[in-house]
Parts: structure tokens; sequence; C-alpha cells
DNA sequence: TTATATTGTTAGAGATGTCTAACATTTAGG
DNA sequence: CCTAAATGTTAGACATCTCTAACAATATAA
């Protein structure tokens, strides 16, 4: 029912979406400095987004995303926050590279694996970081380059 | 020193150290063939490739990598064969999808956060499977929804 | 209210990467 | 050898997305 977008007009939606919940009145100007194009480039963009019904756009005024427009933003910004939290809480990456990975994973990753991902988060959030946790594990295993002691029959490889 | 590559020029140089680690002398078609395009794309992007010193391609000949082509191409596939574990052994992608996946996202992720998650499948698969492992109960958590028994302090959630 | 600054649009060019159609070369059979 | 099939190339069109330059509308402020 919905046509595929492609990356560009992701990130178009992906940005009216985020300046509209900062409370912003949504301009092209804005969506041009989010992105870091110049507003011809977003004039075309909205023009197509509109053709699409995705976006209502009236001339020298403000934009807005339709329904449809919003859910395929809000989509967008799912699979952006989950590879974030992914990069950044399991991975250890800085934040700020992070954000900018995820701005461009979000665009290739299926929606398949972006589920498992979520749910694999889900998972990583729910076991505790009280206790010895793999993270932890993890974390000694990339500072070291060896497993920690706790992690039980660290270094043997067995094949039955 | 070397110039990036789009996500199309990645493919073709991929493509064509795969096609040559099979042992087959690499053609024009055959680079058509593997990767889903017509002819004239692929003697292009061959053209724009020889350019840049990444490719050798005698017209109406073979193909093939030169050093600094081949370092590119083998720097492409280890993002690949990095990702595609990651959703295969980590996440329980299918096979299939996982290979689809890791050809798109393997363009889009950068080489430091690439490092890390070498870096997070090798802590994976040096965690022995015969134990408690966490990764089964990532399963458990798959199937049923909720933590295992054997996951400590499973459901709490305290913030202290 | 009228000049000016800000914001937005249109027109047209350029880069990338794809395709089809037509032409060229090489390979393989008769 | 010489023709036919397979393979490869060139030329040119098209889609996407970007930019600059020039023009238009709106908002600000004297």
């Amino acid at each position: 029912m919905d046509k595929e977008q492609t990356a560009s007009m992701e990130d178009y939606l992906e940005a009216v979406a985020i300046l509209r919940e900062a409370g912003k009145a949504v301009r092209v100007k804005q969506i041009s400095q989010a992105l870091g194009v110049k507003m011809p480039s977003v004039t075309a963009a909205l023009r197509k987004l509109a053709d699409e019904g995705l976006v209502e756009h009236e001339r020298y005024g403000y934009v807005e995303l339709t329904a449809r427009g919003d859910k395929a933003a809000q989509d967008v910004f799912h699979r952006h926050e989950v590879l974030r939290h992914f990069l950044t809480d399991v991975l250890n990456i800085d934040p700020e590279l992070a954000q900018k990975d995820a701005c461009r994973m979000e665009h290739s990753i299926s929606s398949v694996s972006l589920q498992r991902l979520a749910k694999f988060m889900e998972f990583v959030e729910a076991c505790p970081q009280s206790e010895p946790f793999w993270l932890k594990n993890y974390s000694y295993y990339l500072e070291h380059g060896e497993l920690p002691e706790e992690c039980p029959g660290r270094g043997l490889k067995e094949d039955d």
C-alpha cells in the first residue's frame, strides 16, 4: 500500500517528525539546516512527498505530516533509535558516532532484522545490570582482550 | 589516500573479489549476473574503477583487481561477513535475509562501529556454547517473551 | 507605508547510476 | 575460412538528488 521510500525521502520525513516533536513550527529553512542541504532541495523533496500524500505544504507556509507520512516517519525514527541504542549500549560506541551511523544504517536494515534487534535490546535492558551480566564480561573482553575469570569455561573449544 | 567509494562501486569491487576467489575467470557477464544489473552498467562501472586504479580491464578481456582494489574489496567483504554473522548467529535471522541485509548495511556502517561489532562477535564465539550462556537466555526470551529462571533478578527494575 | 532582510521557489546544470537499442569483437561450428 | 552465437561496448535516454543563480513572497522595521 505504502510505496517504499528512498533513503533521502526517509531522511526528510524523519526530520519533519523530529522538528515537529521539538515543538517548532516546521519550515523549509529548518529542514534544510537539519539535514545539511540547501533550500531548493527541500522544496523539491516536499513536492515529491506531497504528491505521494505524505506531507502537506502550502507555498511559503508550514510543513505538516499526513497520518500516513507520520506513520512512515515514526517507523524510520524507530529504526534509528533501536540502532542507536544498540550501538551505544551494547557496542559502547561514542554517542555522536552512534547517531551518525544510525542515521545511515536506518535505511538499509530490513523490518524483520530490525524487529529482532529490538527484541535483543529488550532482552539486554531486561536482564538486570546489577548481576554478573554478560555485557560486563563483554566490556572486560573489550578492555583486556580476554575473557574474565567469571566467564565459565573461557578459552576452551569443545566440538561435540 | 584512497577515495571513498559509493555503495554501487563497493558492490562491484566486492563482486569481482568474490568471483575471483571462486576460481572463475572474471568477465563482465558474470559481474552483471552476480549483481543483477545489465552489462552496460558493468562496463561503465569498470571504467570508473579503472580510472581510479582499482581494477584492470582490457577491452573484451578479463577483469582483475589491483592491489589497492583488492584491499578495498576485502574491506567491504569483511564488513559484509561480520554483519552477516551477527545477524545469523546472534539475532537468529534467516541466512538468506541476513545475506541480503548484510549486502545493504555493509555500505553504511562506519569502520569504528564495524570494529566494535567484530570484537563483539569474537566475544560471542569465545564464550562457550556449552555453558549457561546468555545467548541461550536470549533465545528463550525470543521464544517465550520472558526471561528464563536462570537469568538472575529477572523482571526486577531497580533504579539506584 | 515603503524599503529591506529573510525566507521560499523556479529554472537549469551536473553527478551518479541505471536502462535499451544499436553496433563491435570474439568465440565456436560447420 | 566464414558465418552465427555469445559477449562486450557505445550512445543516448531517464530517474534521483543535489547544487547555484535568479526571481518572488513574506516579515520586519524605519
